[in-house]
DNA sequence: CCACTTTCATTCAAAATCAATCAAAATAAA
DNA sequence: TTTATTTTGATTGATTTTGAATGAAAGTGG
């Protein structure tokens, strides 16, 4: 039985018992006691189960949830370490801005012990939030179809009605002549007053956003400072690096 | 049987019965006396349930909120059916408040085909209403955990900025002296800034809210009106009939 | 008030479950 | 093919849970 096949089971019958014994899986899937172990160990650390001795139980919270697919493609190692550097940036009670997408969502479990509080636009990142405990505001605004952000003048104006010590924001185009870049213009209205309302920003970016340029503006390099990772180019960063500061997490 | 699953049927057993000694525990799960009291030692703790000579008892304490799972289980179909007629009220292209909650949440797929503009306080109706293409904005504000709903005074100021051709609420008591009420003070706020804000305010509550009442009050009946089922105790709808319009459903 | 019964908290040893480790098997990469 | 890497299953000792035993505390009926 493979194994993203296994868990899939795993889940399936949890969801028709509530609760589970490790003794029942072994029956059920066929395979060891610890290979049970440690599948359960992994679907808790996503979110998906409670473990309880002996066995498993459903995350109590399930208002939100995401495939195993997109779970499993959101823990890209690129996306996981650049959040976890970008999280140990943050001190105890900050308050934090963290905009909506895949990469700041990767952010949330970093944040659990540091007493921060966060406002977000991301629909998606709520559930999340509430789960590791995190005293959690919602900007307003108009819910973009697909990505459930917040986006548009309603948004971002409530936005100020706040302030940040640290804004976490993702984007999909960093260059050194365009400046921020994504492709709506409601998204980039919120990114840039996010920006603008925080003592610290923190631009959030996998390699592959680096010197892209997208639609709409969001503002200049020297506006935040930048989390990406090694995959960059080198040349590239070396010319970022020269509008603003740039922290390259090693993969 | 696996510790989780027997604390949950202690609790099981217990809001069947209200009262239930430590025998029939130890009859009921096979697990040995030293262990259900352990069990109950440990819900107690907790707060879900009163330890008693002999035994245990429901802690019935007033700010109690069922969890989603609770809610989404009782009065399914009740529910649907109310939310189904709640939704024909509607007509086309009107501005409508959604509250946040499993009745509201159930009246989403009827509004599908209306070119409705939609409302909310409620992080999980969000991805529903997206994907049944209702165009959505969503209030600003605290979210509360458990729930997922955003509340208080943010929430509610956020919510000024809109009008409504109708609003639809979720309420926990309804009585003929208390009105309208919920268990938390923020939701209540919310609550009560939509109706006001609304040109047609429409109770949501299935038979159990009757003559209940609730910590935190909304407004008097008068400020709404009701849907409910045939469920309900014919006497104390007459008495409620008297301040307010109210819709019976046939179940 | 007393004797008597039931329930209680505490302790202890047995059993079950756990995390950690390591070598074998399966898989992917060179 | 050969060589890494990952996944797996068995084993280990540590930890947690459990059931029985004990005497103290609380309830019961005279």
């Amino acid at each position: 039985m493979l194994h993203a096949q296994r868990k899939e089971a795993i889940v399936q019958e949890l969801k028709l018992k509530e609760v589970v014994s490790i003794q029942d899986l072994v029956d059920k899937t066929g395979a060891s006691e610890s290979t049970i172990r440690r599948d359960l160990n992994d679907l808790e650390s996503d979110n998906f189960i409670k473990r309880v001795h002996g066995g498993a139980s459903l995350s109590r919270q399930k208002i939100y949830e995401p495939t195993i697919a997109e779970k499993e493609a959101a823990n890209q190692p690129e996306k996981y370490k650049i959040a976890e550097w970008a999280a140990s940036m943050v001190k105890e009670k900050e308050s934090i801005f963290l905009d909506a997408g895949t990469t700041t969502l990767a952010l949330i479990p970093f944040l659990e012990d540091k007493q921060v509080t966060v406002v977000t636009n991301g629909i998606t990142h709520v559930p999340l939030l509430l789960q590791h405990n995190i005293p959690t505001y919602v900007t307003g605004g108009r819910a973009k179809p697909g990505t459930a952000a917040l986006a548009g003048e309603k948004a971002a104006s409530t936005l100020k009605e706040f302030r940040f010590d640290t804004a976490f924001v993702g984007i999909n185009g960093i260059h050194p002549y365009y400046g921020y870049s994504t492709p709506d213009p409601d998204e980039a209205l919120v990114k840039h007053t996010a920006i603008s309302y925080s003592t610290r920003a923190v631009i959030i970016a996998d390699h592959s956003k680096i010197y892209d340029v997208s639609f709409a503006n969001v503002g200049k390099l020297s506006d935040a400072q930048i989390v990406t990772s090694s995959y960059a180019n080198k040349d590239q960063l070396r010319k970022i690096q020269q509008e603003t500061r740039v922290k390259v997490v090693e993969i």
